[in-house]
DNA sequence: GTCTATACACAGATAGAC
DNA sequence: GTCTATCTGTGTATAGAC
């Protein structure tokens, strides 16, 4: 058998397809980007086909080169605005946070997980694909890729200089504490009993616990329980 | 253009490809599985052709289907080994480890990142391309994976009802340590400060910390530093 | 902008000789 | 088991009419 089927489980729960305030373009280019982020989450880059995208934009597959150079640029905006969302929101939220390194790392990761509940499929797109675009098209995101993480890294840093935070490497801590936020957009979603509150409440939680905060800036030490569990 | 040149950066590290021991088949079958196991990593399923495939093993890409009916069953197969030693390595630490919550836990972490840092390839393969089989090919792996979960969450449930970890919700928890872990497969490799040790004590004290357990069974509250700075 | 039609490289897989 | 040669569908992308 030659042809490739779509018995593909799917990767993530029913989720709404969309993208952050003010970025989608309106019109067929706005169905486009729509459309490839869902496939593009569901089967990946590779596993998308131009027709696969054209039927998701309602349109001919030969329709999308009216708006795309290639299917390569259709996933190179994506991945962007992913990074780009990431990024501005983390950045926003240390700057709008009171001036200690616990209440920053609390924003810092409370912003985190609302960014992978609320675009799961962009923050799923925007890390698992970046590797199928070329160089000088993954550049612009990998460049804020590292910003972000310096701008984690120095929150993580500065509490351990000022002595609040009682860990003993900076990198590993940063490390683990993204990677715990990264993880929600493969699992959250309406099927599951939690709401992103108290997602990101109880992960700021953690956040502070992996980095030994002396005083956690938290609301109290055990936050509170799920919605109903069924875990 | 119509052709896709293979300019796609490389999603890991240059690490040894292998397989947990005593796995990997003798002669050719075992020189496509771990073929496959370097391109399925670097490129994806997708990404990858039996072309690909054969020049990796070193034959011709019909040859390949004297030893697999498909390329899916390639991959299927090395999914299935990544469960398996997964769900084999965390089930020995349990069992090996003393009775209390928080050494079974410590234990658990460990091995988990072990998992990650020796067989990197391995765990993002089973990771990142499970999604690409077929609803059969994967249910074996779904159930370790399923089987794997519960043995990590039954401990810290356990130290949440000894009295002995202190936080709200075992599955949030579970879910956060896991992540840490699986993150690892992502940047651990000859290229990085950190030796496999060292992350692993890093990360189980982190994940004691998290599930706030009261007296930590922790060889030191700070562990170590890495061997070098670089980060 | 959108379509139909099509070009042409590559995909997965098979036939049959050795 | 391994090869050469080949089948056939699908891939990305383009041409040209409307």
């Amino acid at each position: 058998m030659a042809t490739t089927p779509r018995w593909e489980p799917r990767r993530l729960s029913a989720v709404k397809v969309e993208l952050p305030e003010g970025v989608t373009p309106g019109g067929t280019r706005g169905r486009i980007l729509l459309g490839g982020l869902q496939l593009f989450a569901e089967l990946g880059f590779h596993g998308t086909s131009i027709r696969d995208l054209g039927s998701a934009a309602g349109i001919n597959s030969a329709t999308l080169y009216a708006h795309y150079p290639s299917k390569e640029h259709i996933l190179a905006e994506l991945v962007l605005l992913g990074h780009q969302a990431m990024h501005e929101r983390l950045q926003q939220a240390v700057l709008d946070a009171p001036a200690g390194p616990a209440e920053q790392l609390r924003a810092l990761v409370t912003a985190h997980v609302y960014v992978h509940t609320d675009f799961p499929l962009l923050a799923l797109v925007a890390n698992a694909e970046l590797h199928a675009l070329s160089p000088a098209q993954a550049a612009p995101s990998l460049a804020l890729r590292e910003q972000t993480q310096q701008l984690a890294l120095g929150v993580v840093q500065r509490g351990i200089d000022a002595g609040v935070f009682q860990v003993p490497d900076a990198y590993l801590a940063t490390a683990a504490v993204s990677a715990m936020g990264v993880r929600v957009a493969s699992w959250f979603g309406p099927d599951q009993p939690y709401r992103r509150e108290q997602i990101a409440q109880s992960y700021a939680d953690f956040a502070l616990r992996v980095v030994g905060a002396t005083s956690p800036a938290s609301t109290s030490p055990a936050s509170t329980s799920p919605a109903d569990k069924e875990r």
